[in-house]
RNA sequence: GGGCGAUUAGCUCAGUUGGUUAGAGCACUUGCCUUACAAGCAAGGGGUCAUAGGUUCGAGUCCUAUAUCGCCCACCA
């Protein structure tokens, strides 16, 4: 027997390695429809956050409910090697014990990288179990692991061969933390405090000069060229000649060009093609050199002069100082300017000028977007609304730079020898040749996972089976890396869409609404969430109180408010469990139902049709609410009351164990632990367990028309213990029932020994609701508030039905309103009136 | 500059083809230890649905402006 209170540590308690025992999370049983959804895999770099607990729980409801309804369920898990992420997180680490990390071989560093990852991983399967995750290990993967490193060679070799991937010299964003190029997006704009210097550039042999305004003094040294408008009356007589960079005191041509805006700064641009994307376009048009000034790590190179070995930032101070003292500068006009910065390292990435690899974007992006028109074939976003997200960035894409030169991450499978270039998913035979020393981006090998993980490249029965994916689950801010790239790339090689729906949530912000983050210190640990309030609250509380795609304040009083509600349903479990210990299957018949178990049971049959519906539309907040106030309000305020009368009857025990088994059921998906614990502890079952026991059906037959005879019922019990509470009626008072009652309530409202037949002469009260009936005699003067509050009560009905009469007196409501609201408003309104008659007789 | 979202009770949020007098949790008031649950039960108070127009028999819901907040993208010499 349930004890008696909800303990989610024991509920919780082993039931991970019940289940995985069991093998209730394996795929694969070929007489079922299949239904396939692959994990967003976590970074092997740490703890997983509450924000992968939403994640995967909404996984795992979609998961679970597909599987009750008799899919083949494949969950795959996985994790992401996530290259710069964990680089940076093990030289970090290496570098606190006192070991330089560059001074390791590549060999070296990767057995302590491999050692990290089996640590990091053990960590996260163990976060998994606690969630209670019902994910298939048999199919796990990792993306280093063999199989999807051939995938990853194939994809480059197939693109590389298609010429989609290409390797060229461009202006990259530099890392000078973790010393790689970064794709566009791994950069974060954030606005800082920075300056506009306007230096004066003088004219060759003359003491006129240009003022040009920068906010990189620094890379003065890399300056090829300034360039005007050519439409700029101001310098159009300069263009052609040539000024003197200060400090270094070389001749550099005035050029025109159109990226030169008059009415920005002073109209006049220093162009500095290695170290600026535009200038690098314009360096293109005029044919100028190309001078890098700063070293991989930050730091100023010989073409600094007397600054190099100086950091960027020292740089620009000693330098912006020696030029004023040279009296080339004229001004510093402080500005705020948004500045690109590292999504990992968080320094600012420095516009860079270096040999990189390449994805040709323009014909895979148009492939999504010709894909997108097609309603059969095209991804699905729940909310609709993030579709746009994945157009407006295949609209406006450009080059992806894949080559990352770090050691943690796929091999470019490139090899060099001399002036020849070889590609290929194996090495070239012969000496001499030299493999690409970079990586490739972690999102390579994650833009592959719906097929990699299923076999590609090969042609296997799992891929055949289990894509394209039916789902994907993620946030809205991970789109532009991983989304987006995942269609493209399963456009490209599977010919098909990876996922038929996308379901994007929001992020989780503290109370104030404020991302959780390492610096605010307002990170939760979900495991610390579960051990206090069990992983079955914190996973419900997460995936029901939110519409999808919106963020969602994390609160703990939220968590708490559902562990009661856990504990109401162990509760309510534990009164039927009670009545039904000696119940066999035998006696379990739903015949000879009183009203009141035909009505809950009418009412249990709306709610899982209502559930149903909500759930194939992952509306999990409304399916989660339609079930709480059916549990709560329907079954355990007034069904179980009811019940408590007839429990010597088999068909109360029949309906309590028929309610109780459906409920667990459809609440089986958001709280998997507790739901398993109770229904472990029915007397018979359908299933073995319930995660595999079917998921309750709508029937029609369990549709009751006298249901709102109940309803009635309800309604007095209502309205009675409101009128005596309201008019303070005490223990002793007489009632002298007017209509024929129901035993239901006279039992529910105890009114057995009060029941008069005679009219009494004191404080009378008439009570009904139409339905049913009562004089109320209690000791009491009536006094001016009791008036007021009848007077108050009549005329809330006065004007109810002044509002009814005028709604049905309209003839266009008449018209074109639906029939049986019309209908239904007559009746009440009919209703009303007789009501008011009486009390006002 | 372009786009998206939000604005509903003191707080956090639902409200998905426009249809009773707008809901929930928490908080609040009153009365109850009624043997499933006091982490509970019963009853109650609390909202001009951001503002202004419009469409409609009917608008929290649709349209047009405006305001405030947040996010994304682009630009930023």
């Amino acid at each position: 027997m349930l004890s008696t209170k909800y303990n989610h540590l024991m509920v919780e308690e082993g039931k991970y390695e019940k289940w995985l025992e069991g093998g209730y999370f394996k795929s694969g049983d070929l007489t079922k429809k299949p239904f396939c959804i692959v994990i967003p895999p976590p970074n092997v770099t740490g703890k997983l956050h509450l924000g992968h607990a939403w994640d995967t729980g909404i996984q795992d409801t979609i998961i679970r409910y597909k599987r009750m309804q008799g899919y083949d369920t494949l969950w795959l898990p996985g994790m992401d090697h996530a290259g710069i992420a964990t680089q940076a997180k093990i030289d970090k680490k290496l570098k606190s014990e006192g070991i330089n990390p560059r001074e390791m071989t590549r060999e070296e560093w990767l057995k302590i990288a491999w050692q990290w990852k089996e640590e990091y991983a053990l960590n996260i399967h163990d976060q998994w179990a606690k969630l209670g995750l019902s994910l298939d290990y048999s199919k796990e993967r990792f993306t280093l692991d063999d199989g999807l490193s051939e995938a990853v060679k194939h994809v480059f070799v197939t693109l590389y061969n298609k010429g989609l991937i290409y390797r060229g010299e461009r202006i990259i964003n530099w890392d000078p933390e973790a010393m790689t190029a970064l794709s566009n997006e791994e950069v974060i704009y954030k606005d800082v405090k920075g300056a506009f210097y306007h230096l004066k550039y003088y004219l060759e042999d003359s003491d006129e000069y240009l003022e040009v305004a920068t906010t990189r003094p620094e890379t003065l040294f890399g300056d090829t060229a300034v360039a005007v408008n050519p439409e700029d009356e101001r310098y159009k007589k300069y263009i052609g000649k040539n000024v003197i960079l200060p400090i270094v005191n070389k001749k550099i041509p005035v050029v025109a060009d159109m990226h030169a805006d008059p009415e920005f700064g002073t109209g006049v641009v220093k162009i500095t093609p290695a170290h600026d994307p535009n200038d690098f376009e314009v360096g293109l048009r005029h044919n100028l050199k190309r001078i890098v000034v700063i070293n991989p790590d930050g730091t100023m190179n010989e073409n600094a002069l007397q600054y190099a070995g100086m950091d960027r930032f020292s740089c620009r101070k000693a330098l912006v100082k020696d030029l004023e003292a040279a009296g080339l500068l004229l001004k510093i006009e402080e500005m705020v300017h948004s500045v690109g910065h590292s999504e990992r390292t968080d320094v600012m990435v420095e516009p860079y000028l270096s040999k990189q690899w390449f994805v040709k974007m323009r014909p895979l992006a148009d492939k999504v977007l010709e894909n997108q028109k097609n309603k059969n074939t095209k991804v699905n976003f729940v909310p609709k609304r993030f579709e746009k997200i994945m157009n407006h960035w295949m609209t406006i894409t450009y080059d992806w730079c894949i080559s990352r030169q770090i050691w943690w991450g796929h091999r470019i499978p490139c090899w060099y020898k001399d002036d020849e270039i070889y590609v290929g998913t194996v090495p070239p035979k012969g000496d001499g040749w030299k493999q690409d020393e970079d990586v490739l981006d972690t999102w390579f090998s994650s833009a592959l996972w719906p097929f990699s993980t299923l076999g590609f490249p090969n042609s296997t029965d799992l891929l055949k089976r289990y894509y394209p994916n039916d789902v994907l689950v993620t946030g809205y801010d991970i789109i532009p890396f991983w989304v987006n790239r995942m269609t493209f790339q399963g456009l490209e090689f599977m010919k098909e869409r990876p996922f038929k729906e996308c379901l994007i949530h929001g992020l989780i912000r503290d109370k104030e609404g404020r991302k959780m983050s390492k610096s605010l210190g307002n990170g939760i640990d979900p495991m610390d969430v579960i051990e206090e309030y069990g992983a079955d609250a914190l996973r419900y509380y997460l995936v029901t109180s939110t519409s999808l795609g919106t963020d969602l304040r994390y609160d703990t009083e939220k968590v708490k408010a559902t562990w009661n509600y856990i504990n109401k349903l162990w509760n309510a479990s534990r009164f039927c469990l009670l009545n039904i210990e000696s119940f066999t299957e035998k006696d379990y018949k739903l015949d000879n139902l009183s009203k009141e178990d035909k009505w809950i049971i009418s009412k249990l049959n709306k709610v899982i049709k209502e559930v149903t519906k909500f759930m194939d539309k992952y509306e999990f907040n409304n399916a989660a609410n339609s079930l709480y106030s059916f549990i709560w309000n329907d079954f355990c305020d007034t069904y179980i009351e009811f019940a408590k009368f007839s429990l010597d009857l088999n068909s109360t025990k029949s309906t309590l164990y028929f309610v109780l088994v459906n409920i667990l059921k459809m609440l089986h998906p958001f709280m998997p632990f507790v739901t398993d614990e109770i229904y472990d502890k029915l007397p018979f079952k359908d299933a073995t367990n319930i995660m595999i026991s079917k998921y309750p059906k709508y029937s029609k037959k369990y549709l009751y028309e006298e249901e709102m005879e109940v309803e009635h019922i309800i309604e007095f019990i209502k309205v009675f213990r409101n009128i005596k509470q309201e008019n303070n009626v005490g223990a002793s008072y007489k009632v002298k029932l007017r209509s024929d009652f129901p035993e239901i309530i006279i039992k529910m409202l105890k009114l057995e020994e009060h029941i008069v037949d005679e009219e009494l002469a004191i404080t009378k009260y008439n009570v009904t609701n139409n339905y049913y009936t009562l004089d109320l005699y209690y000791e009491k003067v009536l006094t001016k508030e009791d008036i007021l509050l009848q007077e108050k009560q009549i005329e809330n009905l006065k004007n109810s039905i002044a509002r009814r009469e005028k709604l049905l007196s309209n003839q266009g409501y008449l018209n074109k309103a639906p029939k049986e609201l019309v209908a239904s408003e007559k009746e009440k309104l009919a209703s009303e009136k007789e009501l008011l008659e009486k009390l006002s007789k």
